[in-house]
Order: C-alpha cells, then structure tokens, then sequence
DNA sequence: TTTGACTCTGGAGCGCACTCCAGACCGCAG
DNA sequence: CTGCGGTCTGGAGTGCGCTCCAGAGTCAAA
C-alpha cells in the first residue's frame, strides 16, 4: 500500500502543502495516519479524494459545498441528503444552460463579421419589465 | 427614455448600489452621467448590461474575463479577439463536459441504493498512475 | 556526518469581489 | 420648511480560499 507524504501528495495533484493542510484545517479531507516523525502519511484513497476535490473546485463549487457532497451516500433515506442532491442537480442544471447559451453567443460571435457584440446576442430578456421601475430626473 | 438612479438600478439587478459603484471603480461598467446633483443617472442600456454582467459573475467569469468579454465585436480580426474568443469556447466546453459528469453522477446517487458514494461514482481515472510517485516511511 | 530538501505548527498576509462606514449633501412627501 | 430616505466620496473591513513565513525538527543521499 503506497504511502506519500504531504509533498508527494500535493504534486501529485497538482497543489501546494499549504493547500493540502487547509483542506484537513477546514474539514475537507481528514487528518491522516503520522508517521513517528510526526510527518502525515496518506493513501491512495487520499489522493483520490484530492483529485476529486480539486475537479470540484475547478466547477466552482465552494468548498461548504464539496464537503456536503463529499458526504452523500447513495440509499441514505434521509430527506436531507435527497433534496441536498435535488437542489444541486437543479444548479447544475441552471448552470449547464446558462453555459450553452454563451458558449453559442460565443460561436456565433466568431462567425459573425458585423461589429456585433457579445451583449447584443445575449440581450436580457427585458422589455416591459422597466415600466415598473420608475424614473427620476435627469 | 427612462433614467434610473443608482438604487432603481440596483434593485433591478438585484445587487447593491455599493456593488454598482464597484463595478464603475473598477472600469466593468463606464461613468454614467450625472444629474445636477450630481447623482449618477442610468439608462435602460446600463441595465441590460448590468443585468448581463450578473449572469456572467454567476456563471463564474471573473471580472477580469467580463471586462475582456463585454470589449468583443464580431468581425474584428485582430488575432487577439480571435484567440479570446477560442480560449473561452474551449473553457467552457471543458465546463461543460465536467457539469454532464457531476450531473450523471448526481443522478445515479439518487437512484442507486447501495452505500455508494459520489466519490466512487465520479472516481478519478488513476490506476498507473501512482507508480511514478515513490513511497515514503509508514 | 554533513548538507540540502522536506515537514511541522501557529499565525500573518493576500487578492478578489464585494460590503460597510462616516460625514456631508440632495430631494421629495407632507 | 422639516424630515427622512437616497446619494455622494474615500477609505476601511469582510469572507473565502488559499499562500507565505519563522523557527524548529526530520530524512536521505553522498
């Protein structure tokens, strides 16, 4: 069973040892087996688990969240953890067309050879809508 | 044409006045003009474009990228627009395939009924891998 | 055994994107 | 006119996610 230390561990994904030992201060991954020397000593399950976190960051999750999914079995009945699941399935969700949306904004801008912009192909939806945010002068 | 305040315009965006003064700061939205008083006076343009700048920040673009992306006109062929534009296509493809992981494997925990956690089902691609990183003392 | 790289802890510092003052002025409903 | 809420400026403060540091101990190759 390979064991690395922290600095091993952390290019290994890519990470400093600072980061490493802020994800164990805040909970995200947990204090590892030491050696005698006191040096701590991980498993290729951690380097996983790390591996797994950075993906998470690089998708913007915030590390609160990270440390709720990291929770999550499946079978749990526990009404928490599906509507936990529910709720981020609906933002990535959100996301994922959000997403779409620009990146067709985006295609298209390449295409295009009007001097166009960006935020003229991704107009808000907005037309009757300020009405009802009145005026003041000018 | 309509003429917002700074709070109006805040509210429409759901953001705080603070946020907008923010954002003049730091050169995201241009000085708007000013009333006598000399308070800031907006038009509807300022809005769609606030409300555009929201949808980037949630979508994780920093405002550096907003700044960048908001300058882009199609047909410009400066080299520069052109490799902007790719680079962010590119992103968010690769956004976009890691968001379809984590909804695939969001979905299978909710279905599934074993202990299984999202950690397994989104287990990284690491077998070999390890073989290159040597091992240290227990 | 020496030496240079690595690790330990606790705490300070940093960049980003806001957020919150204080102290003064403006504007409008009553 | 008065009051009260909105706005002005400049600057300080906040939370997150790291990042860096000092001072001391550890490890391994030569």
């Amino acid at each position: 069973m390979e064991r690395l230390s922290i600095g091993k561990l952390a290019r290994a994904a890519n990470v400093s040892a600072d980061t490493v030992r802020y994800y164990e201060r805040v909970g995200l991954i947990s204090p590892p087996q030491r050696a005698r020397s006191g040096y701590r000593s991980y498993a290729d399950a951690d380097l996983r688990r790390l591996l797994l976190i950075r993906r998470a960051r690089a998708m913007g999750f915030s590390i609160e969240e990270i440390v709720e999914l990291m929770a999550l079995r499946a079978g749990s009945d526990s009404a928490r953890a599906r509507s936990v699941i529910d709720s981020k399935l609906e933002s990535i969700d959100e996301k994922l067309g959000e997403l779409r949306c620009w990146r067709a904004a985006l295609a298209e801008l390449r295409t295009l050879k009007t001097g166009v912009s960006l935020e003229a192909l991704l107009a808000p939806h907005l037309e009757s809508d300020t009405a009802q945010v009145p005026a003041h002068d000018d």
